[in-house]
DNA sequence: GAGTCTTTTGCAATCGATCTCAGCAACCGA
DNA sequence: TCGGTTGCTGAGATCGATTGCAAAAGACTC
């Protein structure tokens, strides 16, 4: 099937290609007739503009990047869902990159994104972020940030309130009697990690707690490594706080193993409020992020810096979804 | 920063932009002396091919649209991370696209990949294929599925032998001595989900045994749902094989909330093998799909299409992963 | 109906590459 | 020395669109 271009249509039609261009970009400076007629031939013959010419001349795109570690991770495939959305809604086409946490590929595709005319491209890193390979486009304000970033307020970013989630998931459970809460970082590397880590300690404190943090002996498996730290505690604590729904769901899943149930031996509150831990065993206690408020505040915030608007810093509010993987303490 | 392109190169190192370019696209049209030369100034000025322009000239790129209806489901994830590797691996840049099961979004993203001078695209359905949205790329055999179609031998697809997966979840749990094994088909549409429940009923009366089948009542949640049917059988089946892991996952969950354990009240059985299934509670025992294997044959289904090889149909073989989510039958 | 201003449209250059064709040199054998 | 290859490079058209500029067509005034 010989693919028609903007010619043939021009042909069709009777005009020039320059007017099919105006009256698909430029309603406004062509005829009404003359743009109703090209449209209507257009349409008849299934015409549609090729994105690639149009790029190549406009030197912008409408492909916008969305670069994530992982997307077997829940989280990023959560966020990966209404990101696409938002980016719709707004005239884009998301372009879904994973990179398996290599800073290589990363900057590759951050590269590949420029030379495809992004507009911006939008970064969700697991490992703090690597300003050197970004420093480029940074300094371009064509990046947005999922998390923090150092030093470098030009990038925009838009993260969670990792503090406030923590002191939420703390209160709960003091509220419900608990005394000894432990806390499981998992893997660290990003600003929002830190942040958690940081908020645990300040909220033990404030409660008047001792502070446990659960980490797993180097070269285990998370779930068993930190069960086994937990079961080494002269005091075991009887409540967890995970530092995300995954790492929430491989310690239940080995207390399971070692026949310690959830809630009833070991209260359990995970981070993220994954759609997953609602059908988890137990139903999963969990911070609530507002993902999909996270991927359409990154389309805006992608807009307003090709707007050239001043790069911004959005910070949302987690919330509480409280589940079945935590109860009142029972000494 | 000023973009620098092909003719910059070529006025640099003194050549025509002719000569770059086969430079870089076919070395051996050009003096080895002159290649290096013209590589090191390009290297120099930090010049990479534009893959738009060059898409347009020559009719093709190296974008690979993978479409998948939902990438929370884990499956299209694990999909979607093994195909992008085995993308990468031939040269190829993976394009995940996200239909949320939307046909028509489905045949836009076609649409688009055909505009964008993709070579080939993958199709990961979860309803059953729309042959009049694909045909017409599927006549210029552009498209691979992931999934069996019907009627039309043209399109190359790969597959997993359900039917085997089956017999190798019926067999498990025969052998533990259960006798009431049901399955829970969970949202059907696709032809490898009526193979499985096909399956399921061959190998029920293979082993002499009742089939049942666990549905949800239209309107309420498939977990609670499929429990409501398990609970309302007269004689309670011991196990249930679920015709992915998902539905597995929520079988669980559901049963957890009222008061019933697996594998101690009731076995459940998955179907994918998901690795998320190793962080289960209890850990997941499930028919593994190859799912490596899977996203690795499509990209090279995809390039022996473009080689014009004859349309392959290629049948991978399941296996079955015992974890902890089964055990005997005790009366 | 001429003069002026505003729309509307066509022309042609352009984005960054590829590729056919032709020219030029070097080289071969006779 | 000459005709014929062969190997390398340059010229220029081309892919499918956009856009500044200029010409043509209307609209308006007097």
């Amino acid at each position: 099937m010989a693919e028609i271009s903007i010619d043939d249509v021009a042909d069709a039609a009777g005009v020039h290609r320059s007017t099919v261009s105006r009256a698909f970009s430029r309603p406004s400076a062509v005829r009404t007739a003359t743009r109703e007629h090209v449209l209507r031939i257009a349409a008849e013959l299934g015409y549609s503009m090729n994105p690639l010419a149009q790029a190549l001349r406009r030197g912008s795109s409408n492909l916008v990047p969305l670069i994530v570690p992982d997307i077997t991770n829940p989280f990023f495939a959560e966020l990966a869902r209404t990101t696409t959305a938002a980016a719709e809604a707004h005239g884009y086409q998301l372009m879904l990159c994973i990179t398996d946490g290599d800073t290589g590929q990363t900057a590759d595709y951050v590269t590949s994104m420029h030379s495809m005319f992004s507009p911006f491209g939008i970064v969700a890193p697991s490992t703090r972020v690597d300003l050197e390979a970004l420093r480029r486009y940074a300094f371009q304000n064509r990046v947005v940030v999922i998390d923090r970033v150092e030093d470098d307020p030009s990038v925009p970013t838009v993260t969670v309130d990792s503090a406030h989630g923590v002191d939420l998931a703390v209160d709960h459970l003091f509220e419900l009697g608990h005394r000894r809460i432990a806390y499981a970082p998992g893997i660290v590397g990003t600003y929002t990690a830190q942040d958690r880590w940081d908020a645990y300690g300040r909220a033990a404190e404030r409660h008047g707690i001792l502070p446990v943090i659960l980490e797993a002996a180097p070269g285990v498996e998370l779930g068993p490594g930190i069960v086994d730290h937990l079961l080494s505690e002269s005091v075991r604590p009887s409540a967890i706080i995970a530092s995300n729904d995954l790492i929430a769901f491989a310690i239940i899943s080995e207390l399971g193993t070692r026949g310690l149930t959830v809630p009833g031996d070991v209260s359990v509150i995970g981070f993220d409020g994954l759609d997953l831990g609602a059908h988890f065993n137990p139903r999963l206690t969990s911070v609530r992020q507002p993902i999909a408020d996270l991927g359409r505040i990154a389309i805006e915030l992608g807009e307003s810096l090709i707007a050239g608007a001043p790069p911004d810093h959005v910070v949302l509010e987690p919330s509480l979804l409280i589940r079945s993987s935590t109860q009142k303490f029972a000494s």
